[in-house]
DNA sequence: CAGTGAGCGAGCTTCCGCTTGACTT
């Protein structure tokens, strides 16, 4: 029986640890937090200096009940959470519930998981560090007052029926998107002509090759046209020539962020789809912990790395470097992520492969040497202006780390410097230049690019907002409140003049590109926007993009014993009050209303607004004789930017189309998106029909389809009792109402033959019983 | 599943940050 009892947060590490302890140790995880704030009356006592009530969720019920037995056993018990506000929260929290005393409890830490770092930490215990837990437990009751006081006041306010939400991060990351949104639709794109030459020069193979030179940039067309003009009948010659040595350094090795980031970026991964990943590269010993903030190498990492890079590239690829992070809110409770072992240079499973060999290359390149490059720029002088073009090249010296990884950059990040790779020709002062062409290109500037999942993220963890762990349910909730969607849009096209000078003649020319096309971005709905402004003007400062970085300097000073917690959260929760008690009071619904103009044949007003059931259009007002007509919005339409002659269109529906099998066909959209009505039975209309334009021929075929899709999946009906017993991806079940009833094995097997008593009786049986749903998505009766 | 969009009022929703599996029509 073991004498010691150590517990950590993550099951994975503490199959790990127990192997380094040996026998004298049971690992034990309890899984992250134990105990939570109840959820009436916010679970804090507002009155009693914010006393707060915890409580063990039924979720973590288990998990308790299991070390409260284990612990019983042992002599001792250590509590080695992660070493950070919440993991020091947790040790006192198993504290409090094993019944153990914070001041002499053993409480240990480290940052990575070998045997030395482990064995170190084991000889210098410490307690807990009570300042810590109440950082901890300030920043946890200030997350529940905003979130819960907040929301009541959208349920409210916002005229939607929807679970409504609001809360320090959720809130903030909705505002970025939906201010990005505003900034582009109030963007106009301002022209450059800029000006670009081509010449003709023998490499040193002695062949002919084209470069580039490029001259000044002109804002208005004739000012290029005359800059052109200038030139005709011009000599060029190379008139200055320099190289400089310049170098290119690798990033440091991958925290969550970044390497959401890059996943993004080059996998095309959704961060979701990068943490389960991660997660599983984790639990199954490949890398280490995924949920990190830290980019710190240890030395033994630092050992292993360098010596995979000697043997596999040679020691002048070695250089050894420490990464600081720049970020103030770190906290640093774990290693970076990277491979456990540098020498599985590869796993399995080709998404897993990606992933794997992401981490493995960015690890390796971060103790690598500089990129070096010889960098060439070239003057070369117009004979008739006296003006000069630049040519510019650029070569690689020593690949160093470029040899196994190169970082992907946003767009917003690319300069156009940045993009100038190309190689020149050699070139010396004085040479005279084969001149081919040149052109003057208008070239649109372009507004900031909307949000990606990946690079909300990397704006987020800029702003000091949410952490490691939460980047990637904060992106869920949003689009799941509905103020947020992931789309494509499509680009329009864009003519865009170009002016030739070429055999001493100046031509004209126009070009077509497609602008503002974007894939996979954040965009706001009507009800984010809406939402954003409401929050905006009633709880600016909650709303700032520094309100956490602010009382995240006041959690510090709790943590560092200057300031006790309950004064702080009642220095914010007086004045926070207030203004919730005044918004409740005084703030009108809103809806996001805006006028479009008037029907042209009857005369009566047009407005856009959020509805109860999302952003519709309204022809005429709830006070005329005649009920007003209502149209929902499409998918990609906007209450700010629809125009009067596309809610005029949005009137069309309901259409009748015409008949079959003498009973009316008519097409509208409802509740659950664009459907087909006919002879009582509806049917949903796939994406690739418009409604708007489907016909009636067109119809006919769905409508037949459905029916005998339908047919396929009943096995049997029972009328009178409304039960089904239908054929699903699972096997045969049964159905009654909107509920869903598995059958045994032995009963699907002979599901044709199911009898009416048989079918009530799984009813009764699953109601009586209902299967363990998951905590996350538990429903409530 | 279904064609809504007033206002009332029942009874409900909601936060952030730690951690994983159980479930699916």
């Amino acid at each position: 029986m073991a004498k010691n009892l150590l517990i950590v947060e993550s099951p994975a590490k503490a199959k790990t640890i127990e192997k380094i302890l040996g026998e004298d140790f049971e690992v034990k995880s309890c899984y992250g937090h134990i105990r939570d704030l109840e959820k009436e009356e916010m679970g804090i006592d507002v009155n009693n200096n914010y006393k707060p009530r915890y409580i063990v969720p039924e979720e973590k019920q288990k998990v308790v009940k299991d070390l409260k037995a284990v612990a019983k056993k042992s002599d001792e018990i250590w509590l080695a959470t992660d070493e950070d506000r919440e993991g020091e929260a947790i040790s006192w929290h198993l504290c409090e519930v094993l019944g153990l005393d914070p001041k002499t409890t053993k409480r240990i830490v480290f940052h990575e998981i070998t045997k030395p770092a482990i064995l170190l930490a084991v000889k210098s215990p410490r307690t807990v560090d009570m300042n810590l837990v109440n950082a901890q437990q300030a920043r946890r009751i200030l997350d529940r007052i905003v979130g819960f006081e907040l929301s009541p006041v959208l349920w409210r306010k916002i005229s939607v029926r929807n679970n409504l939400s609001a809360g320090r991060v959720q809130s903030v990351a909705v505002r970025l998107i939906a201010e990005r949104e505003r900034e582009i639709n109030a963007f106009t794109p301002i022209s450059t002509f800029r000006i670009e030459a081509w010449f003709e020069a023998k490499d040193t193979a002695k062949r002919s090759v084209t470069f580039k030179a490029e001259g000044n940039k002109f804002s208005q067309a004739v000012d290029a046209e005359a800059f052109l003009k200038s030139c005709i009948g011009a000599i060029y010659k190379v008139r200055d020539i320099q190289v400089k040595p310049a170098k290119k350094s690798p990033a440091a090795p991958f925290t969550t962020s970044t390497l959401q980031q890059e996943a993004s970026r080059k996998l095309g991964y959704s961060v979701s789809r990068t943490m389960l990943l991660a997660q599983k590269l984790y639990e199954t010993g490949n890398i280490t912990y995924m949920r990190t903030d830290s980019v710190n190498l240890s030395e033994t990492a630092m050992q292993d790395i360098t010596q995979k890079i000697k043997s596999q590239f040679g020691a002048n690829f070695v250089q050894v470097r420490k990464y600081k992070n720049k970020n103030e809110s770190a906290q640093e409770a774990h290693e970076p992520i990277m491979p456990t072992d540098m020498e599985r240079l590869t796993v399995p499973d080709a998404d897993f492969r990606r992933l794997y060999e992401l981490i493995w290359k960015r690890t390796m390149a971060s103790q690598m040497a500089d990129a070096e490059l010889e960098k060439t720029i070239a003057k070369i002088n117009i004979s008739t202006n006296n003006e000069d073009l630049t040519a510019q090249g650029e070569v690689l010296k020593f690949e160093g780390f470029l040899k196994v990884y190169r970082e992907d950059h946003d767009e917003e990040d690319v300069t156009e410097e940045e993009s100038a790779e190309s190689m020149l020709p050699p070139l010396r002062v004085g040479q005279l230049l084969d001149f081919r062409e040149m052109k003057a290109t208008e070239r649109f500037s372009r507004p900031a690019p909307r949000f990606t999942e990946a690079s909300l993220v990397k704006k987020l963890e800029e702003l000091g907002i949410g952490r490691p762990s939460t980047y990637a349910p904060t992106i869920s909730t949003i689009l799941k409140r509905g103020y947020v969607e992931k789309r494509d849009k499509e680009g329009v096209k864009r003519s865009f003049r170009i002016l030739k000078l070429k055999n001493d003649s100046i031509t004209s020319e126009t070009g077509e590109e497609n602008t503002g096309a974007e894939k996979s971005k954040l965009f706001p709905t009507d009800l984010g926007l809406v939402v954003t402004d409401f929050l905006k003007q009633y709880f600016d400062d909650i709303m700032d993009y520094g309100f956490t970085a602010r009382i995240e300097e006041e959690f510090d000073e709790v943590a560092q014993g200057r300031m006790k917690w309950n004064k702080m959260i009642d220095d914010f929760y007086n004045p926070f009050k207030k203004d919730v008690e005044k918004t409740i009071e005084t703030a009108q619904r809103v809806s996001g209303e805006r006028e479009l103009g008037t029907d042209a044949v009857s005369g009566k007003p047009v407005i856009a607004r959020m509805g109860r059931y999302g952003p519709m259009v309204q022809m005429g007002s709830q006070d005329d004789e005649e009920k007003p007509k209502f149209a929902k919005l499409k998918p990609n339409q906007s209450i700010e930017t629809i125009s009067l002659d596309e809610a005029m269109d949005l009137f069309r529906l309901p259409r009748n189309l015409g008949q079959f099998e003498d009973k009316d066909v008519s097409v509208s959209i409802g509740r659950f998106g664009p459907y087909l009505a006919h002879d009582g039975k509806f049917y949903s209309l796939a994406k690739e029909y418009d409604p708007y334009s489907i016909s009636l021929e067109e119809s006919i075929p769905l409508i037949v389809e459905k029916r005998a899709a339908k047919e396929q999946r009943t096995i049997k009906v029972f009328e009178k009792e409304k039960i089904q017993v239908l054929r699903g991806p699972y096997g045969p079940y049964v159905k009654q109402g909107l509920r869903n009833y598995k059958l045994s094995k032995e009963q699907q097997e002979r599901a044709g033959e199911l009898t009416l008593e048989e079918a009530k009786a799984v009813i009764e049986e699953l109601k009586a019983n209902p299967p363990k749903k998951s905590f996350r998505r538990k429903k409530k009766e």
